[in-house]
DNA sequence: TTGTTCCATCAAGTAAGTTGAGTTAATCGG
DNA sequence: CCGATTAACTCAACTTACTTGATGGAACAA
């Protein structure tokens, strides 16, 4: 949730100057490099202000030239990428027991990352944290404050007061509080809140198995299962933004039906292993199981894959993505084994001839997916204009 | 769908200015009546700019002026609304054996409606066929052809090549037409093209249970059964124009897991009747036995209850919508009876202290909503910019 | 009555993109 | 090798649509 409500408002030309800018940037980094002209054919303005424009950015260094690329007749254009250190993003997770933090470049590579535990999760000792560790990131990476474009807070859905409660990952202390505000404040900086399955799925399409696609659905791996999903560049967060809690719907499970995230989910595998004696609290003890081919671990995976099977077949038909993408905290074999195990319906709107990427793909994995996705969403931000105009 | 790929593209003059007309029309739309200072506070706009957009809406005979209003303190502000006379859309729905049009004013009301069997469903007798309708719609309810702003097409789905195939409402002659480009050459206007689902969704939102809402989800009863998902007050296509494919999620039915509209939807409806030896081809036959209590389709409710409730469960936890909306060709008694039977969860993201609106509700209802639905889509994108800014 | 408040208009000002002519730098073809 | 062709790019007016600030008008309140 962008916690702000959307409104739909005029246009001026100070908001055409800044849409016009994120609409330039955007196309750089859709395309990796690319010349003005380019850029005019694909945005439908002039050249003439696509160039003012592209000055405007290589002087504030978002932006560098690359030379000539010759291509085929004419003059051949001059090229620009994104400038790496032309923006930074810090991006935050904040879970019950710990802060972690990241800072991206522009070009979304990490250039900082850290796990801060917490004493307390009340909003003194939370935001402390948070500020201690901005000021960590920026010396460490040596970026000045104004390089940086804003920050992604993501937190434990959902938000407002709804019949989901008691998971255990809330924040109570942080009930009253609205984290947009609260983190503006704080922080000094455009702010963006939203759950770690929708950072996690931004995070992909800045840096990810998801780069160039428009929309996609992204399941993410936490303690219970979350989903995310981009639709024209954009998070959907639905009304109240607690869309996508994926974990709650019901499945079959070896005939009978069962909440998702009770078969599929960190959690649910915990849960298994432990009836067979093995505590595995740690993602890097399921990795070892999953690579040892552990029964107990092959059991929860076989079970699994009805439910999540069912899952997708949910997912692809009622949103059509680009592409399905499991990913988050989970180590890389539990994962690529789901997927291969995932046999997905032909008979399905998902099974198109015309297809570009496989329906369902590996994503970023790992206990840093969400908070690299909180710093994503700034990124994705500043390169992805509010419009979408029929062209 | 759109049928056409959406683009981001930069902003002009000439497209600012055609976006806050756009801007301007939904307030007016969306508060019934308003004054001039209060769009220029709503939409971030100047008041001279409100003023000179409202002086050319008038002009144009989109919007009439109502008096003032006096509300507090100043000078009371002269109240604008839609004029009804302002701007007509014509919807047309296309299946294998009939064509439905309609004619919708600005207000969204049905100045006119016909069905026209089809000998064939070949493109030259459909064509033909839309264009006499057109025709005939103009002339019953004497409307020049220039104040018609555009065209709704209701296809039947999926659109493109893709693994649900024999279904049986497929119009195979179309294959290999865009519908898009065929229309807008046969009909000289503005076209938009989407399945019954999603333009069912849209006439909720223009003139029935949704307005006002800007996020909601449609469940519609065709022949299947469809989802269209307003998000942000505009359709959520998916990638290839395919999302909402409802009727194939696997959801519980009695112990087992059945594909959902083979328990949730009039065929399904119709065969469970056929078995009890019941011909019901029409809805009337199905409203009148529903209301005098048939035990065949009462068994036919009772059954369909369970799968509908996962249904509706999965969507309010994947989209988050503000309602949930039911309707399409089917008896208001029966899609009332499912709604009193469908008990949904507590424990959901939905059930919220600060709703507006119930969970479900039933919207339009019988053989048309797809049909002015279609021309709803015209109407809905009169009033509605492809821009949505924080504010 | 007089002050306050808010709506509305006028006239000038401004920001940003567009237009069209002209320049530069490649490839193509004889 | 050289002119024709193609395409990228720049310069300098031009245009458009919104903004600003001053002024007038209509209702309410004290």
């Amino acid at each position: 949730m962008s916690a702000r409500p959307e409104n739909i408002v005029g246009a001026n030309a100070e908001r055409s100057r800044s849409h016009n800018r994120q609409v330039v940037l955007g196309r750089v980094r859709a395309a990796g490099q690319v010349g003005r002209a380019e850029i005019a054919r694909a945005s439908g303005l002039s050249t003439q202000a696509v160039s003012n424009i592209i000055a405007d950015l290589l002087d504030q260094g978002m932006i560098v030239e690359q030379g000539r690329r010759a291509a085929a007749r004419g003059q051949p254009p001059v090229q620009y990428a994104l400038n790496p250190a032309g923006g930074y993003a810090f991006g935050v997770e904040i879970r019950p027991d710990a802060v972690f933090a990241a800072l991206l470049d522009f070009a979304g590579r990490t250039v900082f990352s850290e796990r801060r535990s917490l004493a307390s999760s009340d909003r003194g000792t939370v935001t402390a944290t948070v500020l201690a560790l901005k000021a960590e990131a920026l010396a460490a990476a040596d970026v000045p404050g104004a390089r940086v474009l804003g920050a992604g807070i993501v937190m434990p859905g959902p938000f407002g007061a709804t019949g989901i409660r008691g998971s255990g990952s809330e924040l109570t202390a942080w009930e009253d509080t609205d984290p947009f505000t609260w983190f503006s404040d704080a922080l000094g900086m455009p702010v963006f809140v939203e759950n770690d399955a929708n950072a996690a799925a931004m995070a992909e399409r800045v840096s990810g198995a998801a780069a160039g696609m428009e929309s996609y659905a992204f399941i993410y791996f936490g303690a219970g299962l979350g989903l995310g999903v981009v639709s024209g560049g954009r998070l959907m967060t639905g009304a109240f933004g607690n869309a996508g809690e994926i974990g709650h719907i019901p499945v079959p499970c070896g005939g009978e039906t069962v909440a998702l995230e009770s078969a599929v989910s960190r959690l649910s595998a915990q849960r298994h292993l432990a009836t067979a004696g093995i505590d595995a609290p740690r993602l890097e003890t399921l990795a070892e199981l999953c690579e040892t081919g552990d029964r107990a671990l092959r059991a929860w995976l076989d079970r699994a894959v009805e439910p999540l099977t069912a899952a997708i077949t949910i997912v692809e038909n009622l949103l059509d993505p680009q592409a399905v993408i499991l990913g988050g905290a989970m180590p890389d074999t539990v994962l690529d084994h789901l997927i291969g195990a995932v046999a997905l319906p032909d008979r399905s709107v998902a099974n198109r001839t015309d297809r570009t990427h496989p329906r369902l793909i590996r994503g970023a994995s790992g206990r840093m997916t969400a908070t690299l996705g909180a710093a994503a969403l700034v990124i994705n931000l500043a390169c992805t204009p509010k419009i979408a105009v029929a062209h």
